[in-house]
DNA sequence: GTCTATAGCCAGATAGAC
DNA sequence: GTCTATCTGGCTATAGAC
């Protein structure tokens, strides 16, 4: 918007560039609409469950439309993650701008953003065992970049807490970090939310302790 | 097997009984058959990427005659997680009978023997996100039954646990249910498994404990 | 690029002979 | 009850007019 404001400034050759930037950004917002619906849809019904028509009709489009943007619904999935992750990243960034929270805290704070994102109706999630999908998942370079950037920054916190013992050093890294992936997607947070007996700070002040804590009380 | 051969040593009236019961145990047979290859192709590749036909090749006859036994794909999903619940309450009755052991020792064994289950490929689990399946699975008697059963028989030692303090008391006993139930399909096992270092005996030593202690360090 | 209309396919479910 | 063969509906993906 800011961008298309000021090249719309310029003259009448510029005309040309401001049309086509027009163009671009209309381009670009109905690609957010679909991948926002995408979003949407696989936060609250899943991959398997959710059409293509679905998103076209969340996106207010036709679906041939959405198949000029997209050339399969493996990659709207791929494309909403994309999103997810970027959302991701752009907190853990934020938080590594303070680096003299410890990184226990840190991992906390992530967990914690994922939950909440999850309550929110913006955390989508895929089927691991949809071998079709995974392999698209995988053939996809910008969803794999991003989501080996972030294990790379979620695993530096997990080393420095495990030396510094404040997590326990007897568990594999690897496994901390496929751990904090799979709460992100906690179906425990969904099933609290539905019986509605509690308040969102409740589930996730309830959950991160279960996760750091674990269930069975602590001596004093 | 065993009351065929019983039945069969009978004279000629009985010769019908005998026939019949021996349609009987065919049936029965068969029916074994599929529940067991839905409970295999449940737990390898979900529901929504199951279809009929593989049940049927699976369990070595025509997709017809599958449903002869079962209305639909969602009643096949039910029975095999009639089973499953069947197998849980066979585990949690036999532990009920050594009273002695404390109720989080008990709690621990359960989840234990779940995980085990599904490292073995014989824990089916279900999209929760389905809809028209979870609405299907909520009007079947014999699986709410034994789910309510089992939920009752946990939330005993969940109660015991909390009240000597053995587990955290100011988390809701309902989702210390929750948790468990999640955790018996929890992915984090399965990505430990596929990543290939780890036995069997250290997955699930690190997932109970990261279960029960959390992931954080315990003071000494 | 956007739409309407449709092709093509696959999977759940059934008909009908045996 | 079991089978082969088929129906049916819905979903991914595309053709073709504008």
């Amino acid at each position: 918007m800011y961008l298309w404001v000021f090249v719309a400034t310029r003259g009448s050759t510029i005309d040309t560039m401001a049309r086509l930037s027009y163009k671009e950004q209309v381009q670009r917002v109905r690609e957010d609409a679909i991948v926002e619906a995408v979003n949407r849809l696989l936060a609250s019904k899943g991959y398997d469950s959710m059409t293509v028509d679905e998103v076209a009709a969340e996106a207010g489009m036709a679906k041939a439309s959405v198949y000029k943007h997209f050339a399969s619904k493996e990659e709207l999935a791929g494309a909403a993650m994309v999103r997810a992750l970027d959302r991701a990243l752009a907190f853990v960034d934020e938080l590594r701008s303070h680096p003299d929270v410890a990184a226990l805290d840190q991992l906390k704070a992530v967990a914690r953003w994922a939950m909440q994102s999850q309550l929110d109706g913006e955390m989508p999630s895929l089927p691991s065992q949809n071998s079709s999908l995974t392999a698209s998942l995988q053939a996809n370079d910008e969803y794999m970049d991003r989501l080996i950037s972030l294990s790379n920054k979620l695993s530096i916190w997990i080393t420095q807490a495990q030396t510094s013992a404040q997590i326990n050093a007897s568990l594999p890294a690897e496994m901390i970090l496929y751990i904090l992936f799979a709460r992100a997607c906690d179906p425990v947070v969904g099933m609290l939310k539905a019986s509605g007996q509690y308040t969102n700070e409740q589930i996730l002040e309830w959950v991160t302790t279960s996760t750091f804590e674990g269930l069975g009380a602590r001596p004093q």
